[in-house]
DNA sequence: ATTCTGGCTATGGCATCCAATAGTCAGCCT
DNA sequence: AGGCTGACTATTGGATGCCATAGCCAGAAT
């Protein structure tokens, strides 16, 4: 019913994995609401900072600031660019270390569509070359579907 | 290179999603470091109050105040048990609804492991069944890994 | 009867997240 | 020249998250 350990994982007694697990490091970057909302938004193709602060629906100083922080981060760059007759804007622009947060974000999204309670129905989620519903799932590199009992975690060099 | 948009959101405004968004009200429930790393120990099966507070490395009292949100949320259930010769005490377990929220802890440790630096390596994730490495992906019902370009989004009940 | 352990609760304080309001600055528009 | 817009910065204040320390309570062990 739970992961199956190996390496160290399976025999550590009490103490704190800290900063060794990834998900710690991955949440004290991008592991708040407006983060993950500012995310949203560029996967939707926002780039500029006056549509992202409104539909994040977050004050301009909040969207400042972590828009900062994303940027060091490394998930967003923020690139100057200008429109014909129009003075030099910047731009917020994914990353390939962005883009690869896609299966969070979409993750988040389904769990939220499935498990909490909203007058609206969820979103949906499809395959556009096919049409077929889409969803988040692990999958080995062998192409199976790996239930979570079949799922095993391996600690970094084994010892 | 962004995700495709169907329904109002292809041409909302600038109005915020708010709660009508998944991401934001599963960040709501457990998006905080603390709720994340906790549930990262009920996958590994740590089930009592003590290991789970030890394990992830906070205090008791900070413990104690996210499992009863976990528990609140419905995604850990507390019930008591009772090991012969041992007084009743309780164990926190995943409900269903906390087994679904594996993706999204998965695809924090995947995302961290590959993003973030550390000076031990990333944990590594495979099939028990067919020993070949896993990851957290995008797939549709036809059996297709969607890339980030090929996935459509399509508001709730299309209006 | 006292001690010990597991599983909490209580208190105080610091840091982070957020809202609300106000101000800044550059450059196009009139 | 003055106003407007986009993209911020600054300040205040409240709520939440976290730590550290201390205390409580039930029931087994002694």
């Amino acid at each position: 019913m739970t992961l199956q350990l190996e390496g160290w994982f399976a025999r550590r007694g009490d103490t704190p994995l800290g900063d060794h697990c990834g998900i710690d490091r991955t949440m004290q970057l991008v592991g708040n609401r407006t983060s993950m909302l500012l995310l949203r938004e560029a996967f939707h193709g926002t780039t500029r900072f006056d549509a992202l602060h409104r539909r994040v629906g977050v004050t301009e100083a909040v969207a400042a600031q972590r828009l900062k922080e994303l940027v060091a981060a490394g998930v967003l760059t923020k690139e100057p660019y200008r429109e014909p007759g129009q003075r030099t804007r910047h731009e917020y622009r994914l990353t390939e270390a962005g883009h690869a947060l896609l299966p969070i974000v979409i993750a988040l999204l389904e769990w939220g569509g499935r498990y909490t309670p909203s007058e609206f129905g969820p979103s949906r989620l499809t395959h556009a070359d096919c049409g077929a519903p889409a969803h988040v799932e692990i999958h080995c590199e062998a192409g199976h579907a790996v239930p979570e009992e079949d799922l095993v975690v391996r600690a970094p060099h084994d010892r």
